[in-house]
DNA sequence: TAGATTGTTAATCGATTAACAATC
DNA sequence: TAGATTGTTAATCGATTAACAATC
């Protein structure tokens, strides 16, 4: 029997769960409860232990969750108990800071190669990278067989650039320009848009 | 009678269908209709009539939306008719790159000052402001009304920033740090950690 | 007019919460 | 043991969709 299928908003709250968890064993903790998490997150206690019941039984009646284990395991139904190789589309300022931002290694993802179509950055150095055409983007990529791209293009090349990615294998696109991509529906995008959720508060603002 | 306040689940999605429309408007459109406008986002039709239904009536039975109209609507409801002052706290790359981004202005936020608390960076330029010292955010975002901030620090100093802000006054933080923030109920948070969104696709991905 | 599309209602669907037996 | 907290069920709450009268 297929087990039913689980709720991507369900998906979506799991990386925060990680996150916090991660943030309680780097001070030290052992052990926590969906009360407490539910308390530094603003989500209910109900909602953490349902959610965590949709993969299986993680806590100890009485005592809590041992927090080692349940990050353990939150990173194995995420897929990342690995690390994902990860191709960065486009070098300007963007680009480059996030090339240099450490954080990502210890959260799954290695960025492994940039790409920009400027002839001025192409062959120059960002990090430890060298930046690359993005004229062979779907050449290389494909031979790597990487499936996650950071696209941080302007705009007008969103789109193009995707389907691009699209050909060569790409299966989940982290969108950091302000337009919404069509791709195939087995491949996942996520948007990044600070003007979008900045939007989303000044409504609240007078 | 108090009107029944909109979900912010509504609020959310609104942000998504401007963009979409300032795009259709540089594209030299006129007018749309709650069917395109749904394909070109993956969202039903139904539904962005009825998120827009909300606050009135926007639309023409049999002609549907004209776009210029409906965008200034949307502009109104969010707020963003006018143009926000924002503070930048934190001057690294990624702090850097995004005041160096000029695509704030058009969707209603003007970056004011950017802060940092290193010795090296205080006083030097990005783009056309010079770095001031993070010792005097408190008062100088309280002296300039500011509402609005931008959070670009390391981890660990994001709360006790936040809570600075919260106390010069700032109701909107849009936090780039890893870390969830604790602040009073008025103050609006919202959180761009590109891993968490990495991570909510690799669930789907082998 | 005929065709198209809105705004809205009612029905459906899905998510959250409250409550508690089980049990550490 | 007594106290605490899980995992789960059932109830509640809220969001989405389908359908259609109104009307441009």
């Amino acid at each position: 029997m297929q087990a039913k299928s689980i709720p991507d908003i369900v998906i979506g709250r799991l990386p925060i769960y990680l996150r916090a968890l991660q943030h309680m064993l780097r001070e030290g903790r052992q052990v926590t409860s969906s009360q407490e998490l539910g308390e530094r997150l603003g989500i209910s206690a109900a909602q953490i232990r349902k959610d965590l019941s949709q993969f299986g039984e993680f806590g100890k009646q009485g005592t809590g969750y041992t927090i080692k284990f349940l990050a353990d395991r939150l990173q194995e139904i995420l897929h990342v108990d690995r690390v994902w190789r990860v191709a960065m589309i486009g070098a300007g300022d963007l680009g480059r800071a996030l090339a240099h931002y450490g954080g990502f290694a210890e959260r799954g993802f290695q960025i492994e190669m940039i790409y920009d179509s400027d002839p001025e950055k192409i062959g120059t150095k960002v990090g430890n990278f060298v930046v690359r055409d993005s004229a062979n983007l779907l050449a290389e990529i494909k031979a790597e067989s990487i499936q996650v791209a950071m696209l941080v293009v302007p705009a007008a090349f969103a789109q193009p650039v995707a389907e691009q990615l699209v050909e060569a294998g790409v299966k989940a696109i982290l969108n950091y320009a302000p337009v919404n991509l069509s791709v195939p529906a087995d491949v996942h995008v996520q948007h990044i848009d600070p003007s979008t959720h900045l939007q989303r508060m000044t409504y609240y603002l007078e």
